[in-house]
DNA sequence: TTAAAACCTCAAGCTAACTTGAGGTAAAGT
DNA sequence: ACTTTACCTCAAGTTAGCTTGAGGTTTTAA
């Protein structure tokens, strides 16, 4: 009973994104499934942990290539389990915290700026990214809407 | 000699940009030119400043398409003063905060999380959405890398 | 048994913010 | 005068993360 084979449509729902992006997300190698007699896709329950990792990590604004590589440090590419979503989450929180850090860097500039307007490119922290927002960084800070 | 007619080159120099971006820029109606006598395009100085303005803008995380109504909001669409900044960057502050703050919130719900691993897409704060943080909210947080 | 619902593949489209390239003209340096 | 550098236009390509559509097959429900 633990390793039924679930259809597309039925992890879509249960997981709540749509079918063509289970398509997609296997396409990239995040999820996996066999196909069954007339070629359809077939899951293991544990892709719907995987799928709200994915969604969970998203949103902490990791990109599926990352998250592709997560996966596939884990031995066998298995699905995280709680140990390890402990482990991942953690690493990721940091990464979270780094970008709220530089945000609230900005954020500051800004206040100093405001009043002194002179915006000069050589000058100005709002303009330049010196103070290490940029460097290296942490990569685009995504949160998706909708 | 305040007024001066710049090339696009020059621009692209002073303020680090390609020359493509600038093309890019007044196609999409952000910048303005004239033209030479040979078809070249020639800018006023505050153009500078302007681009000043959208670089600075898009740190905080305002869209191009954003930042072209704001300009146009302005009387005669004309280049930003120190005022104007003053209440741009005020505006903008302001969303800049309310990202911070949907991280933050993110960032302390994975606190909670860590250790519990349980990832329901019902009740996962993770997961989930609902605490106003996609509800609605300031849209995508982009920090362009690079 | 038949019709609707679900599934399949593959190609192309979407958004943002640019970049690259081809093919040609103008301006500047020697 | 000649050559290099700068500039021009227009079309197409790039990245991420998907979505849409066409044309066809399989499963399921009545």
């Amino acid at each position: 009973m633990e390793d039924a084979n679930l259809s597309v449509g039925y992890v879509a729902k249960r997981t709540g994104v749509k079918v063509s992006t289970l398509h997609f997300y296997e396409e990239k190698g995040l999820i996996f499934s066999w196909r069954n007699h007339g070629n359809q896709r077939r899951y293991k329950r544990d892709v719907l942990r995987r799928i709200s990792i994915i969604k969970a990590a998203q949103r902490l604004g990791v990109s599926l290539e990352v998250i592709k590589q997560t996966f596939n440090e884990l031995p066998n590419n298995k699905t995280p389990d709680k140990e390890d979503w402990k482990a991942l989450s953690k690493r990721w929180q940091n990464q979270l915290e780094e970008r709220i850090q530089s945000l609230i860097k900005l954020r500051d500039s800004l206040d100093g700026c405001i009043g002194c307007g002179c915006l000069s490119m050589q000058s100005c922290p709002i303009y330049n990214p010196e103070d290490a927002l940029e460097s290296e960084g942490p990569g685009p800070v995504i949160l998706n809407r909708k």
